[in-house]
DNA sequence: GCATTATCCTACTAAATTAATAGGGTAAGT
DNA sequence: ACTTACCCTATTAATTTAGTAGGATAATGC
């Protein structure tokens, strides 16, 4: 399941992708537009800004904006950053990987193998996305 | 992220569909061979009958089975009693649908939209893969 | 019929993760 | 200075997941 941190964070994004310029916009405007707490949507934008996809103005006329055009960014980045891994178990994870204590031989294990697909096939929606394809929907 | 119970489930699941012939396996030599709490994975089988996956025999000689050959058990029926949704939210699920209560209009939803897609490629595999193909790799 | 074997079933607990909140600190603008 | 709005850490509450306990029930075989 999605988080509610990734599903908040990408609808902040697209949010901020809409805008006509890019200047910064208030945490606040963008917590009542989508219905977002505010102090659990502060802590989002915070790890965004951190992971590089947007940059922040303090003081008045402040906020957050995107640091690249919405067409630059995929969706697996946006991904990787709030949900963590992309694959539905870490041992078939490219950036996240980890070894299962309890299965000897990866090669050999069912789950292993049918989680490799879906990796794949989910992988492929997100490299042919980008924050613009969410945006102009 | 897959449950353990998910997982564990699927082992089991495999572990019955490579046996030579139908008759009844114990959950113990289930849970020794693949490494799964014998507790946990009790109550796993459980739900498997439960779902009218498994058979059951009680008593000496007795375990569990598959009621069909692993050819006629689609894994989007085995993801759908164990992990439940196959859908990362609950607005595009098939199966568990529900209402986001943050979301006024669901069409005009960007995560709505690209978990739509992550949705059909992820059921496209599950569709297209039965437990006899986890049992022959 | 009685001991043994193994599933059945409910309830409970512990651990981990997620979601949200609190509250003060810092920098920018007027 | 004062206000605005992001910065940051810590804490708590809620939920989910994982695992455990312990007895009930049914089948088998001597």
């Amino acid at each position: 399941m999605l988080s509610k941190k990734t599903k908040y964070g990408i609808k902040a994004l697209t949010f901020l992708g809409r805008q006509e310029d890019n200047t910064p916009v208030a945490i606040a405007s963008i917590s009542k537009s989508e219905n977002i707490s505010l102090k659990f949507l502060e802590s989002i934008l915070l790890t965004l800004r951190k992971n590089g996809i947007l940059g922040s103005k303090k003081g008045k006329g402040g906020g957050y904006y995107l640091l690249k055009s919405p067409s630059e960014i995929p969706m697996t980045a946006i991904m990787r950053i709030l949900e963590g891994p992309i694959s539905m178990v870490p041992c078939v994870s490219l950036n996240f990987y980890e070894k299962c204590a309890d299965c000897p031989d990866e090669n050999a294990c069912a789950v292993h193998n049918l989680m490799m697909q879906v990796r794949d096939n989910t992988l492929d929606v997100f490299r042919n996305t980008s924050l613009a394809d969410l945006c102009n929907c």
